[in-house]
DNA sequence: GAATATATGGAACAACGTTCCGTTTAACAA
DNA sequence: TTGTTAAACGGAACGTTGTTCCATATATTC
């Protein structure tokens, strides 16, 4: 049953122990190379050719592809790395914020992660099996992050109870992939209108 | 204002006109990559490399680049053709069945033009400028077909008042389009569902 | 049947993802 | 420190893509 899709299975930080023994030069690249991917998609989306990351990276093309076999391997490592941060966030807004207002931040944290993503849409309907595996990735990650925020609101009183994770982030997902026709502020309009409509109270007169 | 991406601007017949002065054999050779077009879309997808599409068609690349300047050319013009062949599949559905049967199974036939573009989804959300003109062709066309189909509906007490056919296309456009987790079927039990849940007094006990 | 504008085919180009392999270098034992 | 070696490196080279170019062929016209 494993169809050998998943995305790096990376429970914790098991991968430390991969790059353990890897050589120090190895492990340098990789970081660099990662960080050059992160630029170069956000910067020329995920399109951008492979050898324009490995000269960001200032690596050679040989290297970039012993630690990526697949350019499609360095995009998932990315997301993930990327997903992670966003569902980490969670925990920190929390800290650092009422209720609502960690909620509130949280979204805009995940509207601009999609948003910034131009060509991920593309890519995750390409049928490409390769990309099989990030959707649930996604769920599975940022879930339970943004069900803590919700959690936290609905026991302060701050917005109404039974609104389902899932949905909120496939709304959000399919607001911030814009049609051509709509405006820039599209999205953010939308997603006031999203979190006035979660507070208690909002359809009372 | 005219940002030249409109879709081929052919209100009746008028690239007909265009065809009179073309000679005999371009006349033919135009038909033939279009037909080639439309069969190696539908086995290969719209990704299917342009050499297969002139191969298919027994002309050289040449030949298929003087009539269709860029890949995408070719892809809008098959992809006008088929929405106007779905669009006008409405009125002949319309005269030979009953309104809600008509009204299903032209459903049906646009669900199985949207499920048959492997691809499509991908390539109007890929930002492209050459496919921005598509969508709106989409609703051009197919709004109205569909709008007529549920006026006689609503008209025989067959369904119920107030639907709005944009709503419907993109939901159905939606459904067509499945996450790879979801069944074949899938598609067809919620076109089901929600053609149930047109019908008038589906709300009722 | 010649003259000519038009259309054709496929070699050639640039850019892409990916592979290959001669060279370099980090790691470790002596 | 030095020598040995497995690991990692860089970038030329390959195959496939979209697109361009132009010498050749062929409808069309008179």
């Amino acid at each position: 049953m494993d169809d050998g899709s998943e995305i790096t299975n990376t429970s914790g930080d098991d991968d430390s122990a991969d790059r353990k023994h890897l050589r120090a030069d190895a492990r340098r690249n990789i970081d660099d190379l990662l960080a050059a991917a992160m630029a170069v998609f956000s910067k020329s989306g995920v399109d951008a050719p492979v050898r324009e990351i490995a000269k960001e990276a200032g690596v050679g093309v040989g290297t970039l592809y012993r630690h990526f076999p697949q350019r499609s391997d360095l995009i998932k490592e990315v997301f993930r790395r990327e997903i992670d941060a966003c569902a980490d966030a969670a925990a920190t807004l929390s800290q650092d914020n009422a209720p609502f207002e960690a909620l509130a931040k949280w979204m805009n944290r995940y509207v601009a992660f999609i948003a910034a993503k131009r060509g991920l849409g593309a890519a995750l309907h390409s049928g490409d099996p390769a990309y099989e595996a990030l959707p649930a990735y996604f769920e599975k990650k940022l879930r339970p992050a943004l069900q803590g925020l919700l959690d936290r609101a609905v026991e302060a009183g701050e917005i109404r109870d039974g609104l389902r994770p899932n949905e909120l982030l496939r709304a959000v997902a399919s607001l911030s992939n814009p049609a051509p026709d709509v405006g820039t502020d599209f999205t953010d309009n939308m997603m006031r209108l999203m979190l006035d409509g979660m507070r208690r109270g909002a359809g009372d007169k």
